[in-house]
DNA sequence: GAACAACCTTGACCCAGATCAATTGGGGCA
DNA sequence: TGCCCCAATTGATCTGGGTCAAGGTTGTTC
């Protein structure tokens, strides 16, 4: 668990999730408005961010880094249930208790909230309720697919699809219709990957092992992917073969 | 398929669904603008109310009966990614195309608004924006405790749990620490269960007689269940025993 | 009231992925 | 430089649930 510097936005107007976090759409005076109750927190990989039924007296927005949300059943079965990249939003307005784990997987910074007075000025700042709606029904969406991963998918298509939305959301595949190949680090050991797909670790090792001696991806050391066709990934994946990018 | 007979709410004032669906928190000014946009639809058992995929040209709330949100991959895989009971909503303001098939189950009657006046009306309607806020957080833990079931949860545990989050949902357990007999009828299909447990229809079978044999459920016919205790099957379902009823 | 069509149940067998058990590999630290 | 620790790989074996197949029930149609 190696602690390293973590830097945090000066001002709102320098932040990297200004377009994208639950404040997207807020004008001038709106973020002057957040400023005033907004304060940074940082937590080192490994951390538990909120513990499942506590009492949540913040929300806020991942900044930079990688969170995951996790249940728990008694006899220590886990199931990951949603995966925090920056802008994400954490908490829900409303509730006091908090339904699932959120932990630091790599240092993270938040940009917090105390949940009363956020809660207040969403009441009052329709561009704050709006954009939070987007990115619920945004939330809802995915997890939806998701549970057709859990339900319905083998063992290679379940790594397949957790390795194409990795990859999909990751920055570097920004072109429409790219086809070259893409890059980048998993996020996750094969033990988290297990949790997200309902898998056991071991799968999760034969299975990536089995997409590599096929040629599907490259691996330098254990965590750099290399994806050299897209499409390819994507059937494996047995999502349609266009997978959003035509039309 | 019988055609039977739907009635439909002479006013909202005599809606069923009044106190809970995304009009609960209008006022009587607010409820007749809506009256002015809204219109009854009815649908038969086993019709498709919208094809993933197509534009959607209206949104609106169940009124009474039972439709699924399903998604299929190519080769005819599917999961069913949302069960939609009266007061729930359906459609997503602010996304043309739709993302999942809306089946009814049973005859359904649906209360619709067009989609260009309800997101105009919603605009300028924060009480509906924030209901409709509050339902999709709602929805979303509900789509995260399944992906606990679809992953983590044995075949019996995922019919215990089917089970007792039909009775809960089910107005007849209404009382807070009621632990007498409950009883409802199934309104899904063995088929339409498995899928949405990610099972095979023979497993669900199975399961069931299963669960018939060892006294956690009676049935009478194929779709009428007894649940002597409901603890009993909360415990077959692996959820906390005490099911969010004490405290 | 016979025939048919859904829907459901049950049995026999099989296989994808879990479980149990060694190893291997790589990065940090003394 | 070597040791330790933890993540990851790989192998052997087991099993829960899938697959294939054969009836059984119930209710609808003519």
């Amino acid at each position: 668990m190696t602690t390293q510097t973590q830097n945090v936005p000066a001002a709102c107007g320098d932040c990297p999730i200004r377009h994208r976090a639950v404040c997207s759409h807020c004008d001038h005076d709106e973020l002057l408005e957040l400023e005033e109750i907004k304060y940074y927190r940082t937590f080192e990989a490994g951390q538990t961010i909120i513990w499942s039924g506590d009492m949540m007296s913040f929300v806020g927005s991942v900044v930079s880094g990688i969170a995951t949300l996790t249940q728990t059943m008694e006899d220590g079965r886990t199931q990951m249930v949603g995966l925090l990249l920056p802008s994400d939003f954490v908490g829900r307005p409303g509730r006091d208790g908090a339904a699932y784990n959120v932990v630091a997987t790599t240092d993270v910074v938040m940009c917090c909230f105390r949940k009363k007075p956020f809660e207040e000025l969403m009441a009052r700042t329709p561009h704050i309720a709006h954009r939070l709606l987007q990115m619920t029904l945004d939330e809802l969406d995915a997890a939806r697919e998701w549970m057709l991963v859990l339900g319905r998918k083998t063992a290679r298509e379940k790594i397949a699809s957790l390795l194409s939305i990795i990859a999909r959301r990751d920055a570097s595949v920004a072109a429409k219709g790219h086809t070259g190949p893409t890059t980048f680090d998993l996020p996750l050991t094969r033990e988290a990957m297990a949790d997200y797909l309902g898998l056991t670790l071991e799968t999760v090792s034969r299975q990536i092992s089995a997409l590599k001696k096929d040629g599907v991806i490259q691996l330098e050391g254990k965590r750099h992917v290399t994806i050299p066709d897209m499409r390819r990934l994507m059937d494996e994946a047995g999502d349609d073969s266009d997978g959003g990018y035509l039309n």
